[in-house]
DNA sequence: TCCAGTTATAGTCTACATGATTATAAGCCA
DNA sequence: TGGCTTATAATCATGTAGACTATAACTGGA
């Protein structure tokens, strides 16, 4: 049991955990549709066993201005997303499709981040089930054909707690930790309060511990779970939650942003894809602060510089800017022969938390 | 393009990269079937759109006797695998009752692989979409209920190349090398020499480079593009290619299970799995060989146990086990506290190339 | 013109982790 | 008893990460 629970895959796979935990915990919505929906179901499948729709979903990001952004559709609540149809020829190919065609917008780097498969999404009419693809994209706002349709809003706006570029932010301290605490203490078994404040301490460093911006979605899912975000929902509640300032968005969307961006956070850290969220010709500071961005945290300058030059990442074009306040800068561009050249060229940050 | 096909999801999405390499270069059977598809598709897409049959697939690994193993269906051929069904309340539940259906065994720690969707199966009567959504399960052997119907299958019998814990074995210098050497020198053009010869050197470790125990998958797509692999096919072919000596296994089990040594053998290093396929009770030389017959290379011991003790990983239980042939060793289990105690407790292990 | 402020860039120092190696202890078996 | 095995402790050299300092080059305003 403990095995299972905290072997599962950090990535993503929490998402299963805690869905376990709810609905072995107290009423939730989810956990009830979970069971009452495997009754019926039961005497359907041999009928019509095993058919699915299957949904597309992206996260894009760019970076603009030292402002991390994800690419949304409708009231900046919803990720561009559509079925997976026969005249596709890959998923990719087919998210391609949906998101230049929502919102206008070419994609270049694309991974796979995670298939979303047992909430229980029912078909509108019939019972069917949904399966969503969810990918990571990585583009440069500036490839936008300028289509209206589409908005890129700050990922911060939705995850005021990630932040941390100015310090832990007020949001975590003032608001999030009572909350937690409160809800900690909220359970019925002792056990449980201990476990949910230990899991507080640590998905956002409480007790002197450290943050580690990877586990965004831990502490998405904590959110949820204390019911602090609008998601969760307050329907047959005693106590109606009172919310955390963020933006939210439609179904499970937000989840999936914080997938995207600890998927992101982690991936900066062992791979070049930084390079995919910058111009062709860039300053080192202008890296830095875009992996500031990313990350949620500062980077020491010296230090930083000295791993991305020893690492040959990027070569010098000889040009100089002098936008950028001070002395003109040297102009960098991205060395893509260093992918041929080594196995699985990483790119080390110095990100490692003490 | 340069950057998109280098920055590619190692993991996994290198299958991608690797079928839109093929189908850019001469005559392939997937690649045809995808174009083909495309076409005849596109007037069905109105009628049926966006239905699909959703496969699930296991790859599960045990280790037993310093020997990694993957369970088997079949001729030792086939990964266990089945329909998600409406009844099925998650993929992951279902999973495991079609794993415990197939062969007898039940199923601990699962952590999503990789879904694949763009290869062209399509069902057998009518036009019809397959996704296999694919899982790394990891238990033990013992835990079987002795049932006859599956088998447990070293990994080194279809990777005969992953190990190289006594060295390197003679088949990647002796057959390998030149096999692939052939294979970059029938290139048409002289870029795509170069290319081929610096992918082989990056993923086997010629010419001077370091063995990557990590790209397994890599390594598989390569001998399947050479056309080493019995897989590959040789129909059409003008010169039969001669295959390496390994097992091979139906449509892409084998290609799979690549993906899930290539996860592992990664994620050895950062989380504490290795556990899952350990007994409640083992020395820390047992620990060392299970991560070794993982890894496919040796570590060197003082290290290794260095690492182990002062992570916190394991506690000594007292008892000494005489087992061992020489001194006494002590036994030790597994601190499950530790992942409740840190962020994301990883086990940090010597597999660190140079 | 000079100074304050900004950024760029080079260099230093320390702590610690890693890799390689050696030494000693404790059992078995011939 | 001695030689074999393995366990376990300790040492040493190397390299790298993190923190810090110093200098250079430009802008804009007093």
């Amino acid at each position: 049991m403990a095995v299972q629970l905290c072997c599962v895959d950090v990535r993503a796979a929490t998402l299963t955990l805690n869905r376990f935990r709810r609905s072995g915990a107290g009423p939730n919505t989810f956990a009830n549709m979970d069971h009452q929906a495997t009754g019926t179901r039961k005497d359907r499948a041999a009928v019509k066993a095993d058919e699915a729709k299957v949904d597309l979903i992206a996260v894009v990001v760019a970076v603009n201005d030292s402002e991390p952004c994800v690419l949304t559709i409708g009231q900046a609540d919803t990720l561009p997303s559509g079925p997976f149809a026969l005249e596709h020829r890959s998923p990719q190919s087919g998210l391609r499709g949906w998101v230049e065609q929502q919102t206008g917008h070419p994609l270049g780097y694309i991974e796979q981040l995670y298939t979303f498969a047992d909430r229980d999404r029912i078909g509108a009419e019939r019972q069917q089930r949904v399966i969503s693809i969810s990918y990571l994209a990585l583009t440069r706002k500036e490839q936008a054909t300028g289509s209206s349709k589409c908005g890129w809003q700050s990922w911060y706006e939705y995850f005021p707690w990630e932040d941390h570029r100015s310090g832990t932010p007020p949001v975590v301290l003032e608001v999030l930790r009572p909350r937690l605490i409160e809800w900690a203490d909220g359970a019925s078994d002792a056990a449980t309060r201990r476990e949910r404040r230990q899991r507080a301490a640590i998905a956002f460093g409480f007790d002197d511990r450290h943050w580690n911006e990877e586990l965004t979605l831990q502490r998405y899912e904590l959110v949820y779970e204390a019911r602090l975000v609008q998601e969760a929902g307050s329907a047959r509640d005693a106590s109606p939650p009172t919310l955390v300032h963020s933006k939210s968005m439609v179904a499970d969307h937000r989840r999936i942003v914080a997938t995207g961006i600890a998927r992101l956070r982690s991936k900066i850290k062992y791979r070049p894809v930084v390079f995919e969220l910058m111009p062709p010709l860039f300053t080192l500071l202008q890296l830095q602060r875009t992996v500031e961005a990313l990350s949620g945290r500062l980077i020491n300058k010296p230090n930083f510089r000295r791993l991305i030059e020893q690492q040959e990442l990027v070569e010098k074009t000889g040009e100089t800017t002098a936008e950028t306040g001070g002395r003109p800068a040297q102009l960098y561009r991205f060395r893509h022969a260093i992918l041929d050249e080594r196995p699985v060229a990483g790119t080390k940050l110095p990100l490692t938390r003490a």
